[in-house]
RNA sequence: CGGGGCGUAGCGCAGCCCGGUAGCGCGCCUGCUUUGGGAGCAGGAUGUCGCAGGUUCAAAUCCUGUCGCCCCGACCA
C-alpha cells in the first residue's frame, strides 16, 4: 500500500498529553488520535496492528474449541439486577435511559448477557461443554483513564465464557484457555508471565493474570527466585513468620518524638531501622473505623483487609476521624489504650519484640512495647503486601518483585452467575444442574500498547513481525524514473511473495522518510535509490538490530524470509 | 472523589505577574533552488486567546462561574 493512500499523520514533536512511551509513540506514529478522555480513534496503522492481534486471538481461540459470537454493546438493566451488579459495579458502569425511560448500560463485561443466552438456548448436558468468545468494544467509565490505550474507557477486549457440566470440566476449559493465552502472547512477541491474581469485580474462585513485563506497568508482581510461584502483590500470600524474635522483653518506656509523624521521621530521630516499628493505620469502612497494625517497613494490602472485614469499600481515615479515635493528630496512633475500635494485626507483628509504636499523644511514642504484655489485637491475619526478599509462600526460595501490564485474565467463576441467573441444564438423570462457568479476557488494544512498551528505542517503535502493521517499509530515496521503476517492481515482487508492504511514495527527502520509517517501526526497511541501483543493489535494514545489508533485488525475497527471526525479540 | 497543574494557529510553546487589541518554532500553501538521515531562499494562509458572565474607556491578561484536559492516589482487560 502506498503512503499516499493512507492517513499516517506522524508527529515530529511529542504531544503534551502523552506520558508513557507507548502513548507518545502511538500518537507520533499516527496510529491513534484522542476523541475524549480515554476514548480514541484507531487510524489505519493502529487498526492494522489491532487486527493482527485479533487474528492471532481468533486462531488460537478457535483452535482451543471456542466459538465466536458478538454480543451487543448496550444491555438492559434487568440482566444486571439479576446478579446484583447493577448496584455492585458502581460508577464504572456507564448507565443511560432509552426513550422509554428504561435503564441500560454500556457493557463493561458480558457475563450477564452470555449467561442469559445460555439459559435460553442450552438445555442438555449433551450440548456441554461450550465456550463462547467475542472481540468487542467494552466501556468502563474509569475513574482516571490514562496512558493512551493502556487504560482507556473504551477499549477492545476479547472475552470468552465457558459453560461446563461440572468443576472438573470447568478446570479443563480453564486450562485450555490458560494454554491458549500462552500461545497468543508468545505469538504476539510479548515477554510475559502468568501470575496468581485477585478476582476483583468479576468474582469467582481463582484466577491468573497474564502480565507483560515492563517497568511502566501499573501492577506489581512477585515471583520466587528458585521456583515457579508468581502472583500479583494484590493476591500474594505472605507466610506467617516461622519464628518469634528471642530478645528478652525490656520495660515499656514513653519517649518524646517531636514532629515525628512518618516512619522516616521516627526512624531518623530514634536512629533505628523501620523493622523496629509497628505502624497503626486507621481505616473507615463507611460506618466503622478499624485499626491495622503492620511492621514499619511493610504496607497494608487493602484487598486482604477488605476480605478480612467482609466489606467492599475501605478508605484510610481522614485527620478528623484519626483525632476522634486516638485523641492525637495523624502520626501518633498506636494500639495501647485505643478504645472502642477493632484492632487487626498483620501476623508479622506478634513475632516482634521491643517495638516502637505511637502513643496516641502528640509528639510521643512508646519504645520497647511488647505483644500481649502491652498491646494485642482482636484478629491476627495476613494483611500486608508481599515484598522483595520475603520467603515464597511455596517454600521455593525468596520473592523478587517486578512491574507488569495486565493483558489477560482467566477466571474460574464456578456457579456465581449461573446460580444468580438460574442457568441450568438437565443431566443424564433428568436433574437440573447449574452450569459451571469460567471467563477469560484479553485486552486487545492494551496488548498493542504493551508491545510498544517492550519493543521500542529512542527512534520509535520496533514491531515484532506477527503484529507489525506492515512487514516491509519501502523507501525510494531518489526522485528518478529509474528508482521509481525499480521500486514498483520490488513492491510487486514482495507483495506477490506474501509480504505486507508500505510504499513511501511521498516526494519528501530521504531523511524524512528514514525518520518516519524508524518511528512507524516496520520490521524491515528496503531503501531504493539511484546510487545503489547503479551498482545493482538495494539496501535492507532490520529495524530491530539496525543492521543494513546491500543486496541484489532478485535476492530480496529469500533474504527477507531468512531474516524474519531477527526481527522478533529474543525471549 | 481528594490533591496538583494546564486550556493562546494543526502540533509544541511564549505573552498573563504589571490590561492598550497576539507572537515564536515546527507543520501547511506558492515559486525557485536542493535531493541517501527531519533542506535553503522568497512570498503566503491560519486564532471567536476553552466557554459564560463581570470589572474597565479598553481584557489573552484582573474577578466569578463553568466545561475540558493532564499529572499523583482508590478501579481494571
Amino acid at each position: 500500500m502506498k503512503t499516499s493512500q493512507l492517513l499516517i499523520p506522524t508527529l515530529r514533536e511529542v504531544p503534551g498529553e502523552a506520558e508513557t512511551v507507548s502513548h507518545k509513540l502511538m500518537l507520533r506514529a499516527g496510529m491513534i488520535r484522542k476523541v475524549a478522555a480515554g476514548i480514541y480513534t484507531y487510524l489505519p496503522l493502529g487498526l492494522r496492528v489491532i487486527r493482527k492481534i485479533e487474528q492471532i486471538i481468533r486462531e488460537e481461540m478457535n483452535q482451543a474449541g471456542a466459538q465466536e459470537v458478538l454480543m451487543p454493546m448496550a444491555s438492559p438493566a434487568e440482566l444486571w439486577r439479576e446478579t446484583g451488579r447493577w448496584d455492585f459495579y458502581g460508577k464504572e458502569l456507564l448507565r443511560f435511559k432509552d426513550r422509554h425511560e428504561r435503564d441500560f448500560c454500556l457493557g463493561p463485561t458480558h457475563e450477564e448477557v452470555i449467561t442469559d443466552l445460555f439459559r435460553r438456548e442450552v438445555k442438555s448436558y449433551r450440548q456441554l461443554p461450550m465456550n463462547f468468545y467475542q472481540i468487542q468494544t467494552k466501556f468502563r467509565d474509569e475513574i482516571r483513564p490514562r496512558f493512551g490505550l493502556m487504560r482507556g474507557r473504551e477499549f477492545l477486549m476479547k472475552d470468552a465464557y465457558s459453560f461446563d457440566r461440572d468443576e472438573a470440566g470447568a478446570r479443563l476449559n480453564y486450562q485450555k484457555m490458560y494454554d491458549a493465552y500462552h500461545r497468543i502472547f508468545t505469538r504476539c512477541g510479548l515477554t510475559f508471565r502468568a501470575v496468581e491474581a485477585d478476582t476483583g469485580l468479576i468474582g469467582g474462585t481463582s484466577s491468573h493474570e497474564f502480565m507483560v513485563l515492563a517497568d511502566t506497568g501499573e501492577e506489581t508482581i512477585v515471583y520466587s527466585d528458585q521456583g515457579t510461584y508468581a502472583a500479583n502483590v494484590e493476591r500474594a500470600e505472605v507466610p506467617s513468620p516461622s519464628q518469634t524474635e528471642q530478645d528478652a522483653p525490656k520495660p515499656l518506656q514513653i519517649v518524646s518524638t517531636p514532629n515525628c509523624r512518618s516512619i522516616e521521621e521516627v526512624t531518623a530521630f530514634l536512629n533505628v531501622s523501620p523493622t523496629r516499628l509497628v505502624k497503626t493505620l486507621l481505616y473507615t469502612t463507611g460506618k466503622d473505623t478499624v485499626a491495622v497494625l503492620v511492621r514499619g517497613d511493610h504496607t497494608v494490602n487493602e484487598i486482604k483487609l477488605k476480605k478480612a472485614l467482609g466489606v467492599t469499600e475501605i478508605e484510610l481515615a481522614g485527620p478528623a476521624t484519626v483525632e476522634k479515635a486516638t485523641g492525637a493528630p495523624v502520626g501518633y496512633a498506636g494500639p495501647i489504650g485505643l478504645q472502642g475500635i477493632q484492632i487487626f494485626a498483620d501476623h508479622a507483628v506478634p513475632a516482634l519484640r521491643n517495638v516502637i509504636i505511637g502513643a496516641n499523644r502528640l509528639d510521643t511514642h512508646y519504645i520497647d512495647a511488647n505483644w500481649e504484655r502491652d498491646f494485642k489485637a482482636d484478629q491476627v491475619l495476613d494483611l500486608r503486601n508481599a515484598q522483595a526478599g520475603d520467603p515464597s509462600p511455596r517454600q521455593d526460595g525468596n520473592l523478587k518483585a517486578t512491574k507488569g501490564i495486565e493483558v489477560g485474565h482467566v477466571f474460574m467463576l464456578g456457579t456465581k452467575y449461573s446460580k444468580a441467573m438460574n442457568a441450568t441444564f438437565l443431566d443424564p438423570q433428568g436433574k437440573e444442574c447449574l452450569a459451571v462457568m469460567g471467563c477469560y479476557g484479553i485486552g486487545v488494544s492494551r496488548s498493542a500498547a504493551a508491545s510498544i512498551e517492550q519493543n521500542h528505542d529512542d527512534r520509535g517503535i520496533i514491531w515484532p513481525f506477527p503484529i507489525a502493521p506492515f512487514h516491509v517499509h519501502l523507501i525510494p530515496v531518489s526522485q528518478s524514473d529509474k528508482t521509481a521503476e525499480a521500486t514498483a517492481v520490488i513492491y510487486a515482487n514482495l507483495v506477490a511473495g506474501g509480504f505486507e508492504v508500505l510504499w513511501d511514495d511521498r516526494e519528501d527527502r530521504a531523511g524524512v522518510k528514514f525518520n518516519d520509517a524508524d518511528l512507524i517501526g516496520a520490521p524491515f526497511q528496503v531503501v531504493i535509490g539511484d546510487k545503489g541501483l547503479a551498482e545493482g543493489v538495494v539496501e535492507v535494514k532490520i529495524r530491530r538490530s539496525g543492521i543494513k545489508t546491500r543486496i541484489v533485488p532478485a535476492e530480496l525475497l529469500p533474504h527477507l524470509r531468512a531474516a524474519m527471526p531477527a526481527t522478533n525479540p529474543q525471549q
